[in-house]
DNA sequence: CATAATTCAGATATTTTTGTCTGATTAAAA
DNA sequence: TTTTAATCAGACAAAAATATCTGAATTATG
């Protein structure tokens, strides 16, 4: 099985989109956002604890506490969060595994897929998440 | 961490494309290969192995036996063996890991992800490992 | 024919990723 | 002030991916 993001990444992202089709401010649980998105409550309330720390997401203890969008979903790109997540290294490291490949020392796919996964971290490092607003409304209704 | 190929099949695609730098019907032992690419024996022997059920590399047992690519490198295209090992889910499976992600019920990557991918699968569909004959060598011979 | 070098099958081991549990802390609301 | 509902930290568990081992079967070559 081939994957582009871990499901760390993919639940992080939902998880984020879903928070951003939120009113700001609004605080969700993690059983809200689990049960919402099926995903595992503990793991997802890991991941937005995690994106915290990169000031993604923030969070509010106690009673009627849960987790939101830390700032403007304008200020949020999609790379920000697999940033956080994932890392970057898939744009990094070569696509078959070879060491030190390079522009001076490329692999044979260097070329070809280095242009593939350029458009890939544009496209992530361009939209943000308000951009998906009325798709993530629509998306998470049909669940 | 995040990934495009598997190990397996970045592994199995250097061997193909490394035995593919052979003269054709040339056998080359897993310890050769292993220590060419700098991987695990057993590990790509096994590899190997899974890919002659595809007919995509041939073995020979016995003393001076070893593998070697089952038909000439330019009815190979990079797809097959990427196929053979890791399947196609990359280019099937939603990209945030929604369930039932489709185009009459789309995730709000849905679209601008599709035309990624599609690169991707046009690019690996395309190309036959003759193709990187020359990079190859160029890369193997750096190693 | 004996030996050496190989693939091959299947079991096992290790590491990483994914997922769960427990209890502590926090804070709103009854 | 007590109860309730939440995050949080850290340990633990399960599953998947990666890697290794062992021995059997095969086959060229001395």
């Amino acid at each position: 099985m081939t994957v582009i993001f871990s499901k760390k990444c993919e639940y992080g992202l939902q998880a984020i989109l879903f928070l951003s089709s939120k009113t700001r401010g609004e605080r969700v649980s993690a059983d809200e956002i689990a049960s919402k998105l099926n995903i595992p409550k503990e793991f997802v309330s890991k991941i937005l604890q995690s994106l915290t720390g990169s000031n993604i997401a923030a969070s509010k203890k106690g009673k009627s506490g849960g987790f939101y969008i830390a700032k403007d979903p304008s200020q949020i790109k999609l790379l920000d969060v697999v940033k956080a997540i994932d890392g970057l290294d898939v744009f990094d490291n070569c696509v078959l595994g070879f060491p030190h490949c390079s522009k001076d020392n490329p692999c044979p796919l260097h070329n070809k897929w280095g242009k593939l996964r350029e458009d890939a971290y544009n496209m992530l490092n361009d939209e943000t998440i308000d951009k998906f607003y009325e798709k993530t409304v629509n998306k998470i209704n049909s669940l």
